[in-house]
DNA sequence: TTTTTTTGTAAAATTTTTGTAATAATCGGG
DNA sequence: CCCGATTATTACAAAAATTTTACAAAAAAA
């Protein structure tokens, strides 16, 4: 099973728009649990089941999960019991379902560390929206993910957030443009770039057989990075194809 | 508007278990506001209160606060027009109170990026519990405190609390915007800001290609950072992109 | 080798982007 | 409804980046 939490310090691999959430339910109704499956799985979620509290503390200790759907009426233990466990050992964002809808069961769930307290009889639309809201804040929570981390190829430097691109420490100076084109081709050394693909990447321009502009850029890059084309340490000509950020031999 | 609040000079913004949660409660009924403050005022909260909407996305962006409560119901604005407004320029808590419960009103609210929707006929018990849930959901968030603590960079001071810009402890009189601009990119300086993200952060409002607002903005702030856009010291055009405050060299 | 194609690059031409003053629109109070 | 302050738009000069042009040089093809 993966393991990140929201609130995990680990690195963070910030689930992309594709991993799913990691639900752990615990409920021991299985025609519920079936339904809220097939309810929530198209909007990816992933569930891990456990059927009674003694298993569900020990499950969400065991495993990650991203938010846990807790029903109060368990045959084992009380509800209210397992809550208090889990939260107990962590942070994770926890929601109440509960066939049986008491005001002071509500609050004692929320004063106990739950997130939300949800009546079973809800809609689903509503539950999926307030699951949503729940990891919406845990997700802020999150230690904001590294966005991109600077680039360190050889002795060059290329910082995405500053558009800062140093050579043994001192900046290069250069636009927009040829830090873009140095930046993706230097993220994949060895590749071979064509000019097409070059403008591209850069550019948001329709590419001409007889536009020469890319060599113009690429050339004062080279003059920049005091690149010799005959005989070039960063950035590698491929006769009728394109060009290519050298891998660094280090 | 009333405002009860004043953010004395105290340096520590750090709410320690003694200091209240700072609520804004928009909602134009005073007798219901009345009620609210009464009974949760004893639990620490304190409140600012207005009762129209415009007025209470004008507080929002203008004073840090805990959490917001909100009444769909206003006299002026739909109430999901204001959440949608300070939910586009801020990640604070807004917990919607309204009379008319209506299922799909609360998951469009939810949607939109409430944290919690609660009927006006709740309890005051079970809108204290969750309240509660809701702000510890949020303080785990965030290192909060730093968030409305005095920036100081280099020669310049800037208190998101008091909106008071001082650059060698002389008050610079910035517009509401300037110091927005000046205290986002300040607080995360190298970091190269594109016109689009500065107006996301500072209004809301689209960006149409030919909008030359912020440069408008940044020309004016550096008129009174008496900055040289040639050769600034604290904010640097960075061509084709958008703009960066200088980290200080010191 | 000769011819053809492709690339390198200086310099010129062009386009884009930015700075800022002036003007217009908008907002917030009284 | 008017007033002052703030914000947005317009316009144009200035600056810088990008593209085009032109031709030399290198590589590939014949």
């Amino acid at each position: 099973m993966t393991t990140v939490t929201a609130f995990s310090t680990a690195p963070a691999p910030a689930r992309g728009e594709a991993a799913p959430y990691r639900v752990l339910l615990i409920d021991d109704d299985p025609q519920y649990c079936s339904l809220l499956q097939e309810y929530l799985e198209p909007y990816s979620f992933e569930f891990t089941v456990t059927g009674n509290g003694a298993a569900g503390i020990e499950t969400a200790r065991s495993a990650v999960f991203d938010i846990i759907l807790l029903d109060m009426f368990l045959p084992d233990i009380n509800g209210m019991e397992v809550l208090k466990a889990i939260r107990h050992t962590s942070t994770v964002s926890i929601v109440v379902l509960s066939a049986h809808n008491e005001e002071t069961d509500r609050i004692v769930a929320l004063e106990i560390g739950a997130d939300d307290y949800v009546p079973k009889a809800f809609s689903p639309r509503e539950l999926l929206a307030r699951l949503r809201a729940v990891l919406r804040r845990s997700a802020a929570a999150a230690p904001a993910q590294e966005e991109s981390a600077p680039l360190v190829v050889g002795d060059l430097y290329l910082d995405q957030r500053t558009m800062e691109a140093l050579r043994g420490g001192k900046s290069l100076s250069l636009t927009h443009i040829e830090f873009q084109m140095l930046y993706r081709m230097a993220c994949d050394p060895g590749r071979v770039f064509s000019r097409e693909h070059l403008l591209s990447l850069v550019r948001d321009r329709d590419f001409c057989p007889f536009d020469r502009s890319i060599d113009m850029h690429i050339s004062s890059l080279r003059r920049k990075l005091c690149d010799d084309s005959r005989s070039p340490m960063y950035v590698k000509t491929i006769r009728g194809v394109g060009y290519c950020f050298i891998k660094p031999s280090g």
